[in-house]
This record gives C-alpha cells, structure tokens and sequence, in this order.
DNA sequence: AACCTTGGCTAAGTAGCTTAGCTTTAAGGC
DNA sequence: GCCTTAAAGCTAAGCTACTTAGCCAAGGTT
C-alpha cells in the first residue's frame, strides 16, 4: 500500500475543484477519494466526515471570495466600489460554481481561519459602505441588503431562475445601480 | 391489511404540515410514511419517488404564497402595497418554515398547476410594480430585484445569518423602505 | 534496531431512496 | 350476488452515500 501522502489542505483543495466540475451538491466522499486514488474511509483521517469537508470547503471559499472582493474595492470609493465589488463578486460565482455555494454556510465558530473570512468578507463591505457615509446600525443593515442582493442575483441566475426573457447582465448592472441609489438615500436610523 | 385510502393530495398535505414540524431537509419518505401509517414503498402509488414529492410541495406552497401576498395588496397601492406584500411574504416564510424552501423550487413545466401559481406570484408583485409606474423591461428587472430581497432576507434570518447584533424587524423594515426608494427612481431602462 | 505515530486498508452497519413483483381490497359490470 | 380488475397496499431486494471499528504497514524518531 503505497501511501499518497495526503493532508487536510490537499484534500480540501481537490474538493473545491471537483466541486466546481461536478457541482456543490454531486461533491461526495466517493467521488472526492476516487479523484485523490484513496478508499473512501481513509477521508476520516483528514476532515470530519462530509460535514467536515464542506465547513472546511466553506472557510477556503469564504476566504477567496473575501480576498477578491477587497481587491477590487482598493483603491476606488462610491459607486466605482461599489461596482467593482459586486462584480468580483459575480465573477467568483460564475469561475467557482461549485465553490460558491459553500460561502453561504454560517462560519463555524470552531474554526478561526473560516470566522477570519467571514469578518474579512463583511469588512470589505462596510469599507466600501463607509464611502457613502453609513456606520453602525445603518452600515448593518446595508450590509445585508447588499449581500442579500448579490446573492440573490447570482442563486437565481445559476438556478435559471430568470424564466423572463431579459439580458442578464443588464439586470445585474440595474440591480447594482439600484443599491447604488438605495445608498445614497439610506432611510434614517430612526425610521 | 386495511387500507388507509390515500390520494397523491392527502399526501402532499401532510408532507407539507410534516416538513413544517421537522425542517425542509428532513422532510424523509421514510417519516412520511410513518406519519401516514403505511410502508414506505406505498408512496410510489401516489407521487413519484422523493424528487416528485417535493415537487407537489412546491406547487402547493407556491400557491399559498401567492395567494397570501396577493391577498395582501388587493386594495393598496404604492409603498403601502409594497410593504403589506413583504408583511405576507416573510409571514408565509415564519409560519411555514417546512414549506417555505419549496417555493423557490423553478416551477415544473409539467404540472400546469405549479406553473399558474408561480405566474400568479410573479403577477402579484407586478401589479404593485405597476403602482409605481414601472413595466416592460424595467418591471422585469425591479420584480427580480424584490425577489431576490425578501428571498435573502427570510434565507439568512432562518439561517441565523445575522451574526450582527441589530433588531430585524427593524432591518427588514429598512429593507422594504430602500426597495420603495429604489422604485421611485428606478434607473432608466437604457442605462 | 525498536518504537510509535500516522495514513492507509477492509469489513460492517446505518439511513434513505427505488424497483420488482406479489396480494388484497373494493368498486363496477354482468 | 358473483366475477373481474384497477388500485392500494405489502415484502424483498438492491442501490448510493455516509460512518465507525479495527487492523496493518510506512516511515520518521529516538
């Protein structure tokens, strides 16, 4: 038995990429150690089971998608930011199907690298947020109508969910343009 | 063997009461069945396999959706149609946490009934759209827009996703006071 | 060289879905 | 009132996927 000499980060690694060939929801122990040419069980010796596997798949996506976001906000402020941001944010959807969907998961509180991803995604926003003069409560809810927004837009649009025939990306250069007002006139604290 | 005399009908219904109980994902054949009284194999006389269950779920859910959010605006109109209608959509989503997942299931051309209800949802938010001027092409991006924001919101609250300590009812009344914003300056159609 | 941690294995068991094929109920025709 | 037959139930069997238990060998450490 000649060892492949595998640890967490290979394993981990290998199932972002089967699962944006394959898809988040075909991405199964089976297939993942048929790929790394180990037998099924000898997963367990590096993540905790399939559940395992995606928190940790969601902590690497997480911290991708955070890496790109904040690229594309530097250096920019307004509504630039803001349309530099949510492209590199569906662009990540669009080159990492398979990842994408794994950014969703709530960060287990258990694992500091995936909780210092999630933060690092939300600074990003709040960054960019903080250009059009919302701090605190109000940066809070912006930030989640935002995130709501994108990923909204680009769950539906990997759904085919846009059953009205419409181009696409005119919608997603509306529904940003649409925050991008939305912003500008953020309802008072107190409404 | 007594019969317990079942129709695909009284099978969805309880489905949808079972999946409201015990969560979307564990809405089971198995536990189905048991709630029944029947063995499991028995249910392919009456929906086709899990995957057709789940379907009539959302053709039923679906439905009831649509008809609470139409209910909701009949007799309003602007920004008091608009929020009534959100009112009903994140009540639907809080009384039917079982069901509410399987209204974004992409309606089956197959079954005529999914596909007049998910038209009819659709045409609910369009006539509030219309109160606000808006058609064509940009009713079609705005629908989108309103879709994707209450599905984000009822998503991540259910999720627990607001890790930010901030009240949601409040943050869900900003968010249908921005989208109300958003419509009355909607970005022209050839930006 | 002996040790012992680690990464691999096989075997076996669980949960869930599906198909095949049989039996019985109960409705309808004669 | 019987006979036929479609429908509704059943058991048996098999599939995929995940998980646990327990064993063995590879290879570095002392």
């Amino acid at each position: 038995m000649p060892r492949v000499g595998l640890n967490q980060q290979a394993v981990v690694r290998e199932a972002a990429r089967l699962a944006d060939e394959v898809g988040f929801q075909q991405l199964t122990l089976a297939a993942l150690a048929g790929r790394l040419g180990v037998a099924l069980p000898s997963l367990y010796k590096h993540v905790r089971g399939a559940d395992g596997l995606t928190q940790k798949l969601a902590a690497l996506a997480t911290a991708e998608l955070a890496n790109d976001m904040t690229s594309a906000a530097v250096g920019r402020s307004g509504g630039d930011a803001l349309r530099a941001m949510a492209d590199a944010y569906r662009d990540y959807a669009h080159r990492h199907p398979g990842r994408y969907p794994a950014t969703q998961r709530v960060p287990d509180p258990a694992d500091p690298e995936h909780v210092e991803a999630g933060e690092r995604a939300v600074g990003a926003i709040f960054a960019v947020l903080r250009g059009y003069g919302l701090t605190g409560d109000d940066a809070v809810d912006a930030t989640r109508a935002l995130r709501r927004a994108l990923h909204g837009f680009v769950t539906l649009e990997a759904a085919g969910g846009f059953g009205l025939p419409r181009d696409v990306d005119r919608s997603y250069r509306q529904l940003v343009a649409s925050m991008d007002i939305s912003f500008r006139s953020w309802p008072a604290s107190d409404g």
